[in-house]
DNA sequence: TTTTATGTAACTTATGATGTTTCTTAAATT
DNA sequence: AATTTAAGAAACATCATAAGTTACATAAAA
């Protein structure tokens, strides 16, 4: 299955944004995820909604941070960008009404629910100004 | 993005099969999961080829278990079936070299495998028997 | 020999991030 | 005012993979 990869791809932006604390545009910004400006500019645009990033047209304009990196978390960049699940693994919905199904769903879905629980406090937890001076695992 | 829901259809057709008690045909299966056979066939021979379940050919074949339920795990299953990683979420690779993109993958990877650790363990504490007898959340 | 069933190869479909083209809009420079 | 530079946005193509489908081979029982 395809992955997305537009939380790492825009945590790496961002943080490139605070270092080199200037308007950078989507072109520019292309070539260092090896993409095209239209992608940058479709997936910056769900950050800029959210007030982590500005955009600005014409001549000097381009992105940058509308807030400073500790005032940021993994949490609110993957919220900004995800509605869909965290999880590869879908449930069945094929009989409503049938126990088994019900029982073998609640029970697969207990375990992803404390998964995602987990990832999400951990993502709340880091800044990305702890991306910035080089990150060292729990 | 498309889930895979062969977790969920395998674990419900696998109780099933305790159930009944005989064999049952990829067809029967494959009404019970509102597909077709050969997409049953494809996922059950994968828990063949662990020894979860038998296939016998001809008249009066199909499938039965090879094991009994409380000696399956949703993790023997959840191995069974896949290859793939458990998450939606992506990682680059378009710069090997830069520290800010080594920080953020290693930043969300650290999160990730502290996750699929998780429930790697939740799935192997809980056997087929306890999804047969209606089965309650931790 | 016929019927019933799995085994398997080859191909199509569906989904959503990604990629691309084209045009519009806005702001700074000339 | 005209030109250039940049984001905004619509429309369409591509890619990967579970799922779905068609067709045929193989094996076992009636």
């Amino acid at each position: 299955m395809r992955k997305d990869s537009r939380l790492s791809r825009m945590l790496h932006v961002l943080v490139h944004l605070h270092q080199l604390q200037q308007a950078v545009t989507s072109d520019q910004l292309a070539l260092m995820l090896h993409t095209n400006p239209v992608v940058v500019r479709r997936t910056m645009s769900l950050l800029r909604e959210q007030g982590y990033v500005s955009a600005v047209k014409g001549h000097g304009g381009g992105w940058t941070l509308a807030k400073p990196l500790h005032e940021i978390t993994l949490l609110d960049i993957h919220r900004s960008l995800s509605e869909s699940s965290l999880f590869t693994i879908g449930l069945t919905d094929e009989h409503n009404h049938c126990p088994i199904e019900k029982a073998v769903n609640l029970a697969i879905d207990d375990v992803l629910q404390e998964a995602e629980a987990l990832v999400l406090q951990r993502f709340g937890e880091v800044t990305l100004d702890k991306l910035a001076t080089g990150y060292t695992p729990r």
